[in-house]
DNA sequence: GAATGCCTTAACAATTTGATAATACAGTAA
DNA sequence: TTACTGTATTATCAAATTGTTAAGGCATTC
């Protein structure tokens, strides 16, 4: 995973807020939590969580008037949504689907089910995002097989873009020889060492930034 | 919407089978019905539905037993599936959720909140489906074969399109000739390397706009 | 049945990429 | 310093990939 999802969790009554934060927490999420409507909004904008748990029911805004509101805001729209409800009032729920929420649960919170949910609702994104890595200002775009830094596109050959991929996809490892042979070359294919040197400097060439260093008589690694 | 959508439901108790089909064929799904696992998974099969209901509590094969096989078919890796149960059981239900269903529904059923679920699962996958697609200037309209530009109507041959509409899809996706050739010929027929090619430069030429970019070694993909 | 248009393929050109060798350079130990 | 080891750089050539054009088969339409 590239970073930890970050969860919003919005709900009055704070026995409930942390029972759920702990519950997340401990799955490896990072949470935020809101006390109502207004100040999920004002964090939502700020820190552009992954998934935000709405309580419907909380003084001033309800959770479905504060979901309505975040859809307005571009960044949000995409934004995963969950409903809670001590209800199970079918016209709230209803409602609360078309507004736009991805999935409803009802009070009492299972800690186990709402887990479940939240990993089965990122399950369904983990795809699109998989495949794009950030490391400071460097994005590579496994997808498009682009390169930007800092704001520019940088179009590496095949063999580079894949050499660039592997040592990046794990910062700080020193990759040997052999092995960035096999996970670029393949094991059919047999090539002499020079040839890895070449594409190295050609990537260090075409970024012109210093993010590969070399490991004398040991390998390549990735960094910063 | 492009075609109504196919719903599969299992479930061997007649009454909830009949509620449901009534319900859902009321909003103007295609419904299809099937007793027991055995049934729904043949049924699936042949009618490729978009949306497949499961009761959990079947004789013969489970619902999530016959999810898990379901999920082995290829065309029905990403079809969406609702669970359905009497029980409240939680380990039930955290194993409905891991054996990749997108929702779980406990008895007794609430029609219009099953039917609420169902068109926000089909929400989130409208946008793939949408039958015209907008880029900039470019128009394609799947519905009815056509790409305008700038309000000229262009007139692709049947393979040209679909391999445009393919590319577009995913705007910045490079699509690898692979995929390419399943998507747009099939997984039956074989043809050769420069079949592609050929219909990329039309496309090109017929459009006179410079969309689609070739990544040497990967594939295409269709850019702004 | 003729005409038309679509799809595929073959053949060749153009281009890009990849691998190697030769040479220069850097670091280290004797 | 010298010898040695390993890497960087460059130019060059080979190989792989794609672009282009033309031609034939097939199906559809008139």
């Amino acid at each position: 995973m590239n970073s930890p999802k970050k969860i919003l969790i919005a709900d009055d009554e704070p026995d409930i807020l942390e029972i759920i934060q702990f519950n997340l927490a401990v799955e490896g999420f990072e949470v935020i939590t809101a006390k109502n409507g207004d100040e999920a909004i004002e964090l939502a904008k700020k820190h552009l969580p992954d998934l935000i748990i709405l309580d419907v029911m909380m003084p001033g805004k309800t959770g479905i008037e504060t979901c309505n509101i975040l859809r307005t805001h571009p960044a949000l729209k995409e934004t995963l949504i969950i409903f809670l409800s001590a209800l199970s009032d079918e016209g709230t729920e209803i409602r609360g689907l078309e507004s736009g929420a991805d999935d409803y649960l009802t009070k009492p919170i299972r800690p186990k089910i709402l887990i479940s949910k939240v990993i089965a609702l990122f399950r369904r994104l983990k795809k699109e995002n998989e495949s794009i890595v950030k490391h400071g200002d460097l994005i590579i775009n496994k997808e498009s097989y682009l390169i930007n830094y800092k704001g520019d596109d940088i179009i590496l050959a095949r063999k580079e873009f894949e050499l660039l991929s592997l040592l990046a996809s794990k910062p700080g490892k020193v990759f040997l020889r052999n092995e960035i042979l096999n996970q670029v070359w393949g094991t059919e294919v047999i090539v002499g060492d020079r040839t890895i040197d070449v594409h190295i400097r050609k990537i260090r060439q075409k970024l012109n930034l210093d993010c590969i260093t070399t490991v004398k008589g040991v390998g390549y690694k990735f960094e910063l």
